[in-house]
Order: structure tokens, then C-alpha cells, then sequence
DNA sequence: ATAAGATTGTTGCATTTGCAACATGTATTT
DNA sequence: AAATACATGTTGCAAATGCAACAATCTTAT
């Protein structure tokens, strides 16, 4: 490839492994959404999501689980909201840095409904991974954190 | 690993490739919305988006466009009104097997703004790809494609 | 030939989401 | 000591998004 072609070359965005990781993202929560659809009208697929990073990571406050979940404050507060009304999390009142902070924690029926929706899950969990070999799946992680990594010099999250 | 030992190890949803990869598109959405907020004013990224694909696919009708994008109908309709009504794209009736559609191309003044971001959004982008190998990137891309392809014949897209 | 179904696009409505503003309490500065 | 800045969480509002229903048009079935 000549000079004068590369300079002339017009990358697409849509090209850009940003919006491939996009897309792709998009069908996975398409399929998140059509497996919730079939085995359960208690929680959302993203109050799903939230009730597994607090399983996680017990006794955070709501602004680290909002830097976890990638959601501002204002979100997080109101999926926490919701999976209190519902039983599945508690909130406690605490210090962190002597700050009043609300900790969240997975409540025994959390972790029922959480377990129950995971074992649902596997099988179209492990048949995802299956179209990988291990070292794959390891490399795809790698990347992705690459990817995360690299953004993360560039924008401040903000949370 | 023993038998119960495998057993008994309970994957986390938020460990997943699809949870990693919900989070690693976020990353590249808010780098995308801060490059925006610092150069234009005048479309905002999913208008970016769908105006780049539009510029890759001529003579595309709406319900094709909104399978590219991944977006129903109703909402990609939404985002070429505005299009539209900024000059960036233009919509023309035409038949396509027999039916209406309608067929949607963009404008000169179009293809100025979009090569304009474009080159803005130069740097940044080889910036990106500049973490990865080119061998690495070209597996990073058949990976993902990999997922998309497994999911679609799980989930039909339905769009 | 008429009715039922399919395709494309639009509209209305409800949900999700983020941003800005606010309330409360703490740390820092002057 | 008072004022300013900061941290945490909540509320209000607007934008984005998806789903269901509808209109218009064409195809297929009975």
C-alpha cells in the first residue's frame, strides 16, 4: 500500500472494534433478556446483574457498587430500591472515611432467588463458553480488559 | 479439581464473557459521549452511528438499516427523522419484493459532517488500536463475531 | 373472490437511564 | 470560627429505548 493510499483510507466507525464490542454487547443482552423472559418475572435482567455484584462484594456502599455496575448514583439507588422492596438485598446504615454511607448486602432469600437463576443459566452459559477453548476465552478476557484499561486513561468514569 | 469440587463451583454471572463484554462497551459509550461532548454539537453518537452505517450501505429501507444497527424499527425511524430534518440523509419511496419502502441515503452535507467527526476521531481510534497487535485485533474481531454468530442461533433478533 | 396473514413504517405508552440540582454531613481553607 | 469545597445519596426532569397497536399494502389460502 502506497503512501498516498493510506492517507486516502477513510476508517469507519463502524468498523472500529468500539462498535463491534457494542453490537456484540447488544446481542448478549438480547439473549439475557430472552432467557429471563422464560424462567423468571421476579427480577429484570439488570437487578439480576446488580444482585450478583453484591453477592460479590459484600458490605459495599452504593458508590462503589455504582463504580462496579458502571450506573450513576441516581440509578443504582433505585435498582437497590427495588431488590430492598423485594427482600433480596439490606441496607445498612455505616461510616466509611467517617462519611455516613448505606451498605448493601445480600439478604438469604437474595441468594435463593440468585442461585436458582444461575443454575438456570448454565447450561446456555456453558454452551457460550464452549465455543471457546480455554485459552481463547482467557485471551478474549485479556482484551477486553486491555480495552477497559486504555479507556480508562482516557475518560474518567465519573461516578 | 476433585468431581465435587466442580460441582460445587458456582459461575457468576458477572464473571461471564457477556457481563465482560456488557461493561468493556460501556467503556468505549462513555469515551465515545466524552470525544462527542468535546467536538460536536450538531448529531449525537447513535445519530454518529447510524449515519456511518447509512454512508457503508446504500439504498438500505428502513427495517434493513434498523437489523444493521440492531434497533427496532420504531426507534430507527426516530433517528432518521432527525437525520433528516438536520440534511444529513434523505429518504425516498421506492418498492422493494413488490412493497413500499423506504430507502434512506445520505446527503453530501452528510458525508461532510461524517468525515469531519471522522477525522477527529482519528487519533483516538489508532490510539485504541495501537494497544493491540494487528494479529490481535483480527482475533479480538473473530472472537466477537464467534459470539454474535452462537447467539444468533440461540435468540432470533426479531427486528 | 374474499378473508386471513405478512411486510413496512408510524404512533402511543411505559420503562430505563443519565444529568443536574438538592440535602446532609464532613474536610479543608482562610 | 466561618466559609468553601467535597462526598454520599435522593429527587425531578428530559432523553432514549422498546413493545404493542395501528395503517397501508401486498401475498397467500380457502
Amino acid at each position: 500500500m502506497t503512501t498516498k493510499e493510506k492517507e486516502l483510507k477513510i476508517m469507519h466507525y463502524t468498523d472500529s472494534p468500539s462498535y463491534e464490542l457494542e453490537l456484540t454487547s447488544k446481542y448478549c443482552k438480547a439473549l439475557l433478556i430472552k432467557l429471563f423472559n422464560q424462567v423468571c418475572s421476579e427480577i429484570s435482567p439488570e437487578e439480576f446483574a446488580v444482585l450478583d455484584t453484591v453477592s460479590c462484594h459484600r458490605g459495599l456502599c452504593q458508590r462503589d457498587l455504582a463504580k462496579l455496575i458502571l450506573r450513576d448514583r441516581a440509578n443504582t439507588g433505585r435498582v437497590l430500591d427495588s431488590l430492598e422492596k423485594k427482600g433480596f438485598i439490606v441496607r445498612s446504615n455505616d461510616t466509611k472515611n467517617n462519611r455516613l454511607v448505606r451498605i448493601v448486602n445480600i439478604t438469604p432469600s437474595g441468594e435463593v432467588i440468585l442461585n436458582e437463576l444461575t443454575l438456570r443459566f448454565q447450561p446456555i452459559h456453558e454452551k457460550m463458553c464452549k465455543i471457546f477453548s480455554k485459552e481463547d476465552l482467557l485471551i478474549l478476557s485479556a482484551s477486553l480488559k486491555k480495552v477497559r484499561e486504555a479507556i480508562s486513561q482516557i475518560v474518567d468514569m465519573q461516578i
